[in-house]
DNA sequence: ATACTACATTTGTCATAACAATAATTGTTA
DNA sequence: TAACAATTATTGTTATGACAAATGTAGTAT
C-alpha cells in the first residue's frame, strides 16, 4: 500500500507544482508549457532546435509541438524557418520578444519556485531530488 | 537554484507516475480523472457523495466534474441522483459496473504502482512521502 | 410574500490535448 | 532511377480542460 501512497502523492506535489506556477504564469500570457519551450529555446543559446528535440526535452512531453509553437510565433516570440540541411525539419528560435519576456518573468518565477519550497531544508531538498532521480531512472525505456 | 531542481522535479515525477497510470488505463476506457472519481465514490461505500465534495476529494481538481460525471454515466458506471434533503444537491453513487471495473483494474494497477516504486527501498518510500507531505502542508491556504 | 444573497450544479464557449491520418522529404535498395 | 520504407512535421477530428455566465434551489431579511 505504500506505493499506492507513493503514486498519488508523486502526482499530487506534481499537481500542486503545476498549478502554482500555471497560476504565475497566467498574467504573462503563458501556458506552463509554452513557457517551458521558450526556456528550451533560451538554452540553445541560439542554435538550431527542431521540432523533435524540442519535445524530447519538454517535462511534459507532448503529441502536439507544432501548434503549440505556433502559438508563440502568433504571439510574435519564436521564429520558425525550415532546416536547410534537411528540409523535413523545422527549425525554432527564441525571438528578442521571447527572451525580454524570459527575463521579465525570472525573478518572479524565482520567488515563487521559494514560496513552494520554502518548507524544506536544504538537505531535504537534496534528499528529495535524490529520491526523484531514483524514480526517474527507472523509467528510461 | 536548488528550488527550481525541486519544482522541475515534481512536475517530472508527478508526470511520469500520471501517465504510467493513464497508459495503464487506456485498455479498460478511463482516464486517469474518471478513474479517480470511481475511487473516490467506492470509498464512500454506497454513502451519498455529491459533486463538491467529490471535486474537492480529486488528485487534480478540476473545474468541471460535472460533465466528467456524464461521461462515466455514459459509461454505466455511476449513477446520478438529485438530493431528496437540498435539491440543490446532486448525489452520485458508482454502479456494480462501476465497481467490477475497479475489482478488474485493482491487481493491474498495483503491480504497475509497484514497477513505478520498484527502485525505491521501504524506508525511502517513508521519506518521501515525508517530503511530499510538508510541501503539501506548505500549500494549504 | 418579495427581494436579496448564497449555494450547488450545469451549460456555453473557447483553448488546448490526444490520437490518427496525411504530406513532404530523405535514405535505401533493387 | 524507380519503388519502397523511414523520418519529420503538419493537419483533421474528437475529447477534454478552463473559465465565466446561467440556472435552479435554499436561506434570510424586510
Amino acid at each position: 500500500m505504500k506505493s499506492r501512497d507513493v503514486v498519488v502523492g508523486l502526482m499530487q506535489s506534481g499537481n500542486l507544482a503545476h498549478n502554482q506556477i500555471h497560476t504565475m504564469l497566467q498574467p504573462f500570457g503563458l501556458t506552463l508549457q509554452q513557457f517551458n519551450v521558450l526556456r528550451i529555446l533560451r538554452g540553445r543559446n541560439g542554435k538550431a532546435a527542431c521540432l523533435e528535440s524540442v519535445t524530447n526535452d519538454m517535462i511534459q512531453r507532448m503529441s502536439n509541438t507544432s501548434r503549440l509553437v505556433d502559438r508563440l510565433i502568433n504571439k510574435g516570440l519564436v521564429r520558425r524557418e525550415v532546416c536547410s540541411e534537411n528540409r523535413r525539419k523545422v527549425d525554432i528560435f527564441i525571438t528578442k520578444k521571447g527572451l525580454n519576456l524570459l527575463h521579465k518573468i525570472e525573478p518572479v518565477l524565482v520567488s515563487k519556485e521559494e514560496e513552494i519550497t520554502s518548507f524544506l531544508s536544504q538537505q531535504e531538498m537534496e534528499q528529495l531530488l535524490m529520491l526523484i532521480a531514483k524514480l526517474k531512472s527507472e523509467n528510461k525505456h
